[in-house]
DNA sequence: GTTACTAGTAACCTCAAGGTAACTATCATG
DNA sequence: CATGATAGTTACCTTGAGGTTACTAGTAAC
């Protein structure tokens, strides 16, 4: 099952998966959040992504309209992204995801007030 | 990089994507809804996964305590699927997922309006 | 002259995810 | 006696997602 099959399916959840499927996507848009942010940040923001796959998942990302990548012909080069409109209206919902995940776990660790975190601050 | 280190990860969005990583698992979940299901329903509502791979993503689900499976022994067998409470408290998030999804399309697409859905009747 | 820095790209390779087909058990029905 | 129905499992195979390494350009600093 290929991506774009899915982009093209008539359940808009499908669609979804389509868009933002594997493992990635995510947690690139979260790791942007509302800053600008150049391409080596991001890849030391999120260490476990190769610098490849986070270049074609940036690419895929600013083709489905969720980012916005400016390059300055400067030397040595710098690129900027950020979020679109579209982008920055996921980033609420990617919050309560991240909560939910941490509730799920405070469910079953129920004397362990350590792990509560939320925010940007990702290191990995 | 596999989905166990992601569920390791000491950052709550990876550890949501080591969850619900993949291209099924929102899709599947999605599919349950709020009603028992059985494996043959589930199967024929999402015609785009495999049976093998819908076996393997609800074991998965079961395991992290997302979804219920209740076994009955009948010939023939009889296997009921539904959402746990932590199954339940994500319904609300994909919806707001899918919703993001089709506004995003109507942001690019205005000027159709028949694609406008919502609900539970996913048949792909 | 060499090294570092940046944001990639190209070629190549691996592996886990996913797909296909055949098979299981048991009973009811035709 | 053969077929169908159910909920899988097993073995096998394919493929797409992801990883590794080397390389680019142009300037600045050493």
């Amino acid at each position: 099952m290929k991506n774009d099959q899915m982009l093209s399916s008539s359940c808009s959840m499908t669609r979804t998966m389509g868009l933002l499927g594997g493992k990635w996507k995510p947690l690139i848009i979260w790791g942007i959040g509302q800053r600008r942010i150049r391409f080596g940040q991001l890849a030391a923001h999120i260490p476990l992504i190769s610098r490849k796959v986070l270049a074609e998942q940036l690419k895929e990302l600013e083709e489905s309209g969720l980012i916005r990548r400016e390059a300055f012909n400067e030397v040595p080069p710098r690129v900027d992204y950020s979020l679109t409109e579209n982008g920055l209206r996921l980033l609420p919902i990617l919050k309560s995801l991240s909560e939910w995940t941490s509730s799920c776990e405070a469910a079953v660790t129920a004397a362990d007030s350590s792990s509560v975190e939320s925010g940007n601050n990702c290191a990995l």
